[in-house]
DNA sequence: ATCTATTTATAAAG
DNA sequence: TCTTTATAAATAGAT
């Protein structure tokens, strides 16, 4: 039986020279150019860092991508480095029909700018979405770094959590006392004047319900996460 | 046997959004600056194309690579960007006038384009800016929406809240022992084989602390929000 | 700076 | 230029 060949002989390693095959070379700079841009992108959110990058073509066509801007980057790199004030603008007599071709290069860098700069949208977006998400999904149940605490912070939480649980138990009352005042009957006297959801009917030293019974504080360096059963 | 610990975890996944430790985020950028700079190289070197790629560190420090040179890339670049398209005039022979009045609507077309997708990142940037200062000072104390729960739902969160107050009641209780038992002396006769953190001596029934007093759950219709004291 | 386990980037091929 | 696959390269986390 043969051996069932590879449908690809993936990545292969490449020596670090100029390409021969045009082709070869041509798909080489697309993907390249794209990466760069990429990985440029990437060190300007990941670390807060101004990035820019200018790649032109071997035919002589730009592209660009810049954080905020090509431009604001270039300004500042020129200022900072104006140690050399000669270095300013060489004249450079604007050819015949050099300006079509001027033109067209611009074209192809605002195209890829944009292509990077939906792309920077993209990821934008989808952050905002996974937030949102994150946060709501009927409720980030507790999301505390119990570890982190001080003393008295624990007893600030505390705190807030009987606070919550007052609150809780307010919201279950009303929904109880609507829906026994929907049926038509007399209200059972043990509830009048008195709150249906009992908050005393729960006690503090009540083991915790299963699913949350386990709360391994000890030895926990990170986030102490509790999540509840989604709604 | 214990299991031969891997001596490391290796390369984790991280999103990609900016690193909050202001070390990480350093080292990161050393890493991905030279990653740029090599990327950039290769670039040049296997396509033959002229880059430059400028970086500012946050603290604004300049880092650069170019080929042939920076400042020749960026020169070009500026001259290119400079000239409103098609201005430049010089009479050229080739193209017909409408292949370049055609060329020049799509690119100002594009630059419209690329304007507005700049603003819409901003937008999205200070979406994600406000949200995150929102959802963390120190922690959101509870974001949940009350009104939408069912009555079920109430218990169940009940539940979950005595389960972290049992949580919040053993870390404070760790942190007291700790504290009691670096002081040399004996400790008090009441704490041995106990909590130091007494859970029962916060009664569920306790009103609530200064801003946690009144939830107003009556007619509130969107999300309950409470916030507590900033760490 | 150095070391690994992994994630990413990308060379080949379709 | 997209997609897929296999593999080289980059790098997060820890030391």
């Amino acid at each position: 039986m043969a051996p069932p060949r590879r449908p690809s002989m993936g990545r292969q390693k490449i020596e670090i020279r100029r390409i021969e095959s045009d082709e070869a070379r041509q798909v080489c700079f697309s993907k390249r150019r794209a990466g760069l841009f990429k990985k440029a992108s990437e060190l300007s959110i990941l670390c807060g860092a101004d990035v820019a990058a200018v790649v032109f073509s071997p035919a002589g066509k730009a592209f660009s991508f810049g954080h905020p801007s090509v431009e604001s980057i270039v300004e500042r790199f020129l200022a900072s480095s104006s140690s050399s004030p000669g270095a300013g603008g060489a004249g450079h007599s604007s050819g015949g029909d050099h300006a079509v071709s001027e033109l067209n290069r611009q074209y192809g860098e605002l195209r890829a700018q944009l292509e990077a700069e939906k792309k920077r949208q993209e990821l934008a977006d989808e952050t905002i979405r996974k937030e949102r998400d994150a946060r709501s999904p009927a409720m980030a149940w507790i999301d505390a770094d119990l570890s982190a605490m001080g003393y008295d912070d624990l007893v600030a939480f505390w705190s807030a959590l009987v606070g919550v649980q007052a609150a809780v138990a307010a919201s279950a009352d009303q929904l109880l006392r609507e829906a026994l005042g929907r049926r038509r009957g007399r209200q059972p006297a043990h509830l009048v004047g008195g709150v249906a959801f009992d908050v005393g009917a729960f006690g503090v030293g009540l083991p915790p319900p299963p699913g949350f019974a386990g709360v391994d504080l000890q030895g926990f360096r990170g986030q102490a996460t509790i999540i509840g059963p989604s709604f």
